[in-house]
DNA sequence: TCTGGGGTCCTAGGACCC
DNA sequence: TCTGGGGTCCTAGGACCC
């Protein structure tokens, strides 16, 4: 809490289909989702448009489209949405030393601590320079709270959306919370929700009003005081621009359930070589390593085991993950699996005992090594590795059929970096169509930059345009394995040279 | 077409130690 | 040698966030 509202919140408004949207003109206007296609994706973003038609996040993708069949469906694509977020934290960054970062469309700046606004006057106009200074680089648009705690700023951002700006000014945070339901504090979700409401607490006054020790009694010590004081409008919690990671894990949802107890150990196998990329990618080693399971039935049971010391050997983990799964009873199916690491120390602080385990197994420097690869396919994520969880929605159905070994159907349904689920390049699978996710960007020799429209059937469709243009492309359909159309990486979406921001990077994924 | 993926924090019980 | 209390670690699960 501070006397001017110095802590400033950014949102980007539906940033994942916004960004799509700029990036395809045909698409301005209209209703768009972002999100996994295969059978059990939901959504990750919908523009304001689909938004229209009662489509919101984390809606299952089914429902979706049950609500608006006509808007564009499309897959993440993470590197571009990436690149577009580094462009915003720059930005941010030259506001104050102090950004937070939540997500990739999300974040706290301290204004104080850059020295740039002492009043409410001086903070709403750097608001504001800092919203045209987004839009001129990114051709986006983002919200902006203003406010002396994190709490009401992202409050207030939240309130501003879309494309607005809302100042708080320290010393109305009471009366500006009272009438509001208790689910607008960060923190109380719907389980909190109807505990509150079954105990007749509906309403921020009502927190207040029923009192610490009561809180304390319906929710326990530590939600209750924070819930006690937040309602207040007492936050203190200073803005950190450096958050240690405490954990890392992978998982995959698969379009069918698996029953097979060898398919089931494999693909732990799998997930735990990927869990290790990533460890060692972020620079870290891990003593905990946990299984997660999902049963057909949607209930959910975890098994962890803590080693000795820290490890980033993919043989220990790898066998870690083996021995917990012994432990669960997968019979009815599984949904879901995943692995983690957390206990994480610095790579640096590299332990003995796994090394001794692994038997000089491991290689100094390896570390540094993987960190390159997962950044570089990171960048592939954008053109090659677009298969994953996509050739479900289109194709599994049309072509491929459920079931098929290694294909489509029994895949992982994620959208998420598909390029670590991908099959390996120039697979069946592949040429069948899994490269020609919906969304992503192409290049035909003759024809030019476009994006995947749809494929299914052999064939793909392509519409040809680019963000710069103000009319939608034309469309055209090619065979899958047109040998003059190929994946391409993003365009930026505003051109160099026409920024307000000077020396913002162009839009492209990193290593793409 | 019923439910993603990557995280954080908290609670609670049991083991173990002093 | 009928019996206490506190601290820490580990495990499992759950709520919440984007």
């Amino acid at each position: 809490m501070r006397a001017a509202p110095t802590i400033l919140h950014l949102d980007m408004d539906a940033f994942f289909a916004a960004a799509e949207q700029a990036s395809k003109p045909s698409l301005r206007g209209k209703p768009v989702v972002v999100g996994g296609l295969g059978p059990r994706g939901v959504v990750a973003t919908a523009s304001y448009e689909a938004r229209r038609f009662g489509v919101h996040s984390a809606m299952p993708m089914g429902q979706a489209r049950r609500l608006a069949p006509n808007a564009a469906y499309l897959v993440p694509r993470f590197a571009f949405y990436r690149a577009i977020s580094g462009q915003v934290m720059e930005l941010l960054g030259r506001l104050s030393p102090l950004v937070e970062p939540l997500s990739l469309d999300e974040a706290f700046v301290d204004l104080e601590a850059g020295g740039l606004a002492e009043d409410s006057a001086g903070a709403r106009a750097v608001g504001e320079r800092l919203r045209a200074e987004i839009l001129a680089t990114t051709g986006l648009t983002g919200s902006v709270g203003l406010a002396g705690s994190k709490m009401l700023a992202k409050i207030a951002s939240e309130e501003a959306k879309p494309d607005g700006l809302v100042l708080y000014e320290p010393g109305t945070e009471r009366a500006l919370l009272a009438p509001r339901s208790v689910r607008i504090i960060p923190g109380v979700g719907p389980a909190t929700g109807d505990h509150l409401r079954r105990a007749g607490i509906t309403t921020v006054a009502d927190l207040v009003e029923a009192g610490e020790d009561e809180l304390v009694r319906i929710l326990g010590r530590s939600h209750g005081a924070s819930l006690f004081r937040m309602a207040l409008g007492h936050d203190d919690r200073p803005v950190v621009a450096e958050r240690d990671a405490k954990s890392v894990s992978v998982e995959d949802t698969f379009d069918i359930d698996l029953h097979d107890r060898l398919r089931i150990r494999l693909e732990v196998e799998r997930l735990a070589e990927r869990c290790v990329a990533r460890l060692r990618g972020s620079g870290h080693s891990g003593r905990t390593i946990v299984l997660k399971v999902r049963r057909y039935d949607f209930s959910t049971l975890t098994r962890s085991e803590t080693l000795r010391g820290p490890t980033d050997d993919p043989l220990v983990v790898r066998e870690a993950a083996e021995r917990l799964l012994e432990l669960v009873d997968t019979t009815g199916g599984v949904r879901l699996l995943g692995v983690g690491v957390s206990g994480l120390a610095d790579y640096t602080q590299e332990d003995l005992f796994a090394q001794a385990e692994a038997e000089a197994g491991a290689e100094a420097g390896a570390g540094a090594e993987a960190g390159a690869e997962a950044e570089a396919g990171v960048g592939v994520g954008a053109g090659a590795g677009a298969g994953a969880g996509v050739g479900a929605g289109t194709d599994a159905r049309a072509g491929a059929g459920r079931g098929t070994v290694g294909g489509a159907a029994a895949g992982p349904a994620g959208a998420g970096e598909a390029v670590e689920v991908v099959a390996a390049p120039g697979t069946a699978a592949e040429a069948g169509g899994r490269r020609w996710a919906p969304g992503h960007d192409v290049r035909h020799v003759v024809l030019g930059a476009g994006w995947v429209q749809g494929s299914g059937l052999g064939r793909v469709t392509v519409r040809f345009e680019e963000p710069g243009s103000t009319v939608p492309g034309r469309v055209r359909t090619f065979a899958v394995d047109d040998p003059e159309l190929e994946p391409s990486d993003p365009l930026p979406l505003v051109p160099s040279g026409v920024t307000g921001a000077e020396g913002a990077a162009p839009v492209t994924p990193s290593g793409g």
